[in-house]
DNA sequence: TTACCTGCAAAGAGTTTGCAGGTAG
DNA sequence: CTACCTGCAAACTCTTTGCAGGTAA
């Protein structure tokens, strides 16, 4: 059986068509057990030591893009030097390693329950998100 | 009196010299009631429209960083497209309206008390952020 | 006088875009 | 065949840097 029929059925169900490329590309991000934090930069890197065919950047970026606006991938708020993205697109929140430049999930039981009490008028809640910024502890 | 005195000697308690444009700069970030939060593009922008001197690009980033080095402003992380600074250096936290790229300070009662029970191994916490993103409510 | 600061322009990093050629359906 | 996709290079945005001239102490 080929391992890749999921990835093409995943992507036809959204309305992506199977490249060779895409396929690629899922493989690296869906394919493995732990859910992914990545930079387009990471990812372009494991690209061109995993994949046989050169991807190029601009596919990369379309890729991932489309990822997201499919809801396959969060995009996760850090700083502006890198754009950093997750497939763990389930409501969590985030530990960043800035020794490491790393990502950690922190599940819901990880963060005690949290509410906001303040409401701005004509205005609703979008998203919550935590970042606990760790470093090395010496 | 002079009001700009207290900016040159906040400028000069901190090493750094009271120049034109750096007194200039103190006067928009620091002499309002409110806390104010900016990006380098607004800060330049309003800086063309009140100030009667040009300053330019590259002393208004030199100036930013000097004082969120001096513990006078404080990097907000939101997303890749922009920086954003914040004059409140306390400890607090953020809705941003996406509708309208503003940040709204939320101070600690306004959210509930927040704890992280997870920790890695060789690690400290060096900062809890909070982004809540909000958007028009129809 | 000396160390620091400013402004300009160039360079750099990350990302987006236009377009010609290629591929899925 | 047609709409969509890829790859390249150019363009774009935001930020940093090198350096010559200017300013505070």
């Amino acid at each position: 059986m080929n391992n890749n029929t999921i990835f093409i059925e995943k992507l036809r169900s959204s309305g992506l068509r199977p490249t060779e490329q895409r396929i690629e590309i899922c493989k690296l991000l869906f394919g493995r057990k732990d859910t992914f934090h990545f930079t387009i930069n990471n990812l372009k890197n494991i690209l061109k030591k995993n994949s046989s065919k050169k991807i190029s950047l601009a596919t990369i970026y379309n890729t991932v893009h489309a990822f997201k606006s499919k809801g396959y991938l969060k995009e996760i708020s850090i700083n502006t030097d890198k754009n950093y993205f997750d497939t763990n697109v389930s409501n969590h929140h985030h530990f960043f390693d800035e020794s490491k430049n790393e990502l950690i999930d922190l599940i819901d039981k990880d963060i005690s329950n949290l509410k906001i009490k303040k409401h701005i008028p004509g205005k609703k809640i979008k998203s919550i998100e935590v970042l606990v910024k760790i470093e090395n502890d010496n």
